[in-house]
RNA sequence: GGGGGUGUAGUUCAGUUUGGUUAGAACGCUUGCCUGUCACGCAAGAGGUCGCGAGUUCGAGUCUCGUCACUCCCGCCA
């Protein structure tokens, strides 16, 4: 049988009460971290959303109390009356922020029992994933995952306040909504009222955000979950959750000025650190080419480095032939790593391999020679070359990659993040911060056959390319800018377009004809004809940045009840079977059912 | 769709390379003892479909095939 809570009160929280406290009654609630039961004296530490205070149940104070403690078992939930005292002489526990007081229990009040936890609630005991995720609310218990989600709190109240000072709405955005064609594929929801037609849960609110702008709400925030059938990965879930932003007459400077300003807020109240702005920027072509990756890491350096004019007519073939092909040949010079293993060295081209790159070719520079499969291919000129644009000093090992450009630059480019970390040079405290611009405004589909837009078909064209939209559409650039951080893209958006002769002119480069345009985006041309600001936005990705803030290597544990990468939840046990009559009114037949 | 890793007690793991007696350890759990611990201590005890299925074998946790789950990555993710 257990206690009911009666009239009592809780008086402080477990990480509450300090020796200025001593000789006051208080009321404690929470749940039994450990019991230490002692024959007479019993220790208990009991435990709520704040922390841990130790109370004690002393046959010689209270010895019914004393018995009815005996019952007690971790993770019941409790609720005690008592006194607090100073702890005897040498008893203090400095490892605990209450640890200079503790409480004696005069009153005791068991709320409910616990079956014995399937693992044990502490962050030095690991459980497997699988068996977290199938007890999240035990898993939510432990201090890690339970501050990541406070210090979620913290940022989204931040976000809310900073955004709220600078003027923005916050304003919801339909869930049930139309399908887009583009981009990732669609969560469908099927109408009951309209059989055999479907809503899609959207994969941003970026059409109804640029329709708010011409309502004339002029800025407009939300934090806002979006839906996106794809494949998971440790830092992509089904459903996560964005920060979405949209202004009206403002230009790329000033909306990169305010989510820095946001950025800072954040970190300060989350970690207490100030960051420094303006961050670094840089655009899509210089990150391209010195980092291989559009989401470059600068917390270290081993830039890449073109040789494609100084092998373009060398003897080793595979890199000539590579340049002749309108290819690219790049190399990284890991400085002082010349004593690398064979072993190293295929590990690397192994991760290469997974970029897709053919070979990794190496040069290991020794005191007298190079030594390489390779070396023997080029003339003392292009050595010279090379020792010269590369800074080849003895000691150094330098890697190439050469390929069709997209190739090169991805496999080299990983192969850079990887060289930091396997060299450590990768600083866990820091957090480089870097905008990237001026992306391209669409590239080819080959599978497809046509031009795909890069963000989305709404992003504006820089004033000055408009002209090549009709002759050379993959010079293009854009006015879109991503977030980076630490190598990770964090945000990222751009200023639209808010002219519908334009907006039409880019879906008919994107092969999306008139027809086609008013039957998908309609609304929003007819939108954009009625009266429509210049505008942009940009939105950023909350599950990654509360990942990087909280040093933790998958989103999955900074979301509360996140999904296992087959898209299920173990808790729940979703997706689960409809019953015939929930199909029957939805007139859905399935075609693959198992019994 | 493809490649890699993992799956053994409630939990985390060892054992699998080279098939062979009763499958071990730690933590947790139960019981007893213990009045100053704080990851309390001491003693005893319970606890196993070796993910699941088939096969090879005199004999399978161990070998083979299949399958399921979790996970990392490639593709995919405007």
């Amino acid at each position: 049988m257990t206690d009911l809570l009666g009239d009592l009160k809780r008086t402080h929280h477990c990480r509450q009460l300090r020796d200025t406290d001593i000789d006051r009654e208080v009321v404690l609630m929470g749940w039994v971290q450990h019991r230490r039961d002692h024959g007479g004296v019993i220790f208990i530490d009991l435990r709520d959303r704040e922390g841990i205070t130790q109370i004690v149940f002393n046959p010689e104070h209270s010895a019914k109390v004393h018995e009815k403690a005996r019952d007690i078992r971790n993770e019941y939930v409790i609720g005690v009356k008592g006194r607090v005292i100073s702890r005897p002489g040498d008893m203090l526990n400095p490892n605990m922020e209450t640890g200079g007081i503790e409480v004696m229990v005069d009153e005791l009040s068991i709320f409910s029992t616990a079956v014995t936890p399937a693992f044990q609630i502490e962050d030095r005991v690991e459980a497997s994933e699988s068996i977290r995720l199938q007890y999240r609310y035990l898993d939510l218990r432990r201090p890690q995952l339970r501050n990541n989600i406070l210090a979620r709190h913290q940022a989204t109240m931040a976000i809310r306040n900073y955004l709220d000072n600078q003027g923005f709405v916050d304003i919801e955005t339909p869930f049930l909504t139309k399908s887009t064609p583009e981009g990732a594929r669609d969560y469908l929801v099927p109408s009951r009222v309209n059989q055999g037609e479907f809503y899609a849960l959207p994969q941003s609110p970026q059409l109804f955000k640029q329709l708010l702008m011409i309502s004339g709400f002029d800025r407009y925030y939300q934090i806002v979950k979006c839906f996106r059938d794809e494949d998971l990965r440790a830092d992509r879930q089904p459903e996560f959750t964005q920060i979405d932003m949209e202004l009206s007459f403002v230009d790329e400077q000033e909306i990169m000025g305010i989510a820095e300003g946001m950025i800072v807020t954040i970190f300060k109240r989350v970690l207490d650190i100030e960051l420094i702005t303006p961050f670094a920027r840089l655009t899509y072509d210089e990150a391209m080419s010195r980092f291989g990756l559009d989401r470059p890491d600068l917390r270290f350096g081993l830039e890449l480095c073109e040789v494609s004019d100084i092998v373009k007519d060398a003897g080793f073939k595979v890199f000539a032939n590579v340049v002749k092909n309108g290819g690219l040949v790049k190399a990284i010079n890991a400085k002082g790593c010349a004593d690398f293993t064979r072993k190293q060295i295929d590990e690397l081209t192994e991760f290469a391999a997974v970029y897709r790159a053919k070979g990794l070719a190496w040069i290991k520079i020794k005191e007298d020679a190079w030594q390489s499969p390779i070396a023997k291919f080029f003339t003392d000129q292009e050595k010279e070359a090379l020792r010269e644009r590369l800074d080849l000093e003895p000691g150094d090992i330098v890697f190439f990659v050469a390929d069709q450009p997209k190739i090169t630059n991805e496999a080299l480019g990983q192969l850079r993040n990887e060289l930091a970390r396997r060299l450590g040079l990768i600083s866990d405290d820091t957090y480089e911060f870097t905008w990237v611009t001026h992306f391209p405004l669409m590239d080819y589909d080959e599978t497809e056959k046509r031009y795909q837009a890069l963000h989305h078909p709404f992003t504006a064209p820089l004033e000055s390319d408009i002209d090549k939209l009709s002759t050379d559409p993959l010079a293009v650039k854009s006015r879109a800018y991503d977030l980076v951080l630490n190598g990770i893209e964090i945000g990222g958006g751009s200023i639209r377009i808010h002219s519908t002769q334009l907006q039409e002119q880019v879906l008919s480069c994107l092969g999306i004809d008139a027809q086609e345009a008013n039957e998908k985006f309609g609304f929003l041309l007819n939108a954009l004809s009625s009266g429509a600001p210049p505008h942009g936005g940009i939105a950023f990705g909350l599950d990654r940045l509360m990942m990087l803030l909280c040093k933790e290597d998958s989103i999955r544990n900074v979301i509360a009840f996140p999904k296992t990468q087959k898209a299920t939840c173990l808790l729940t046990e979703a997706p689960s079977k409809p019953s015939m009559a929930q199909l029957q009114e939805l007139a859905i037949k399935v075609s693959k059912i198992e019994e």
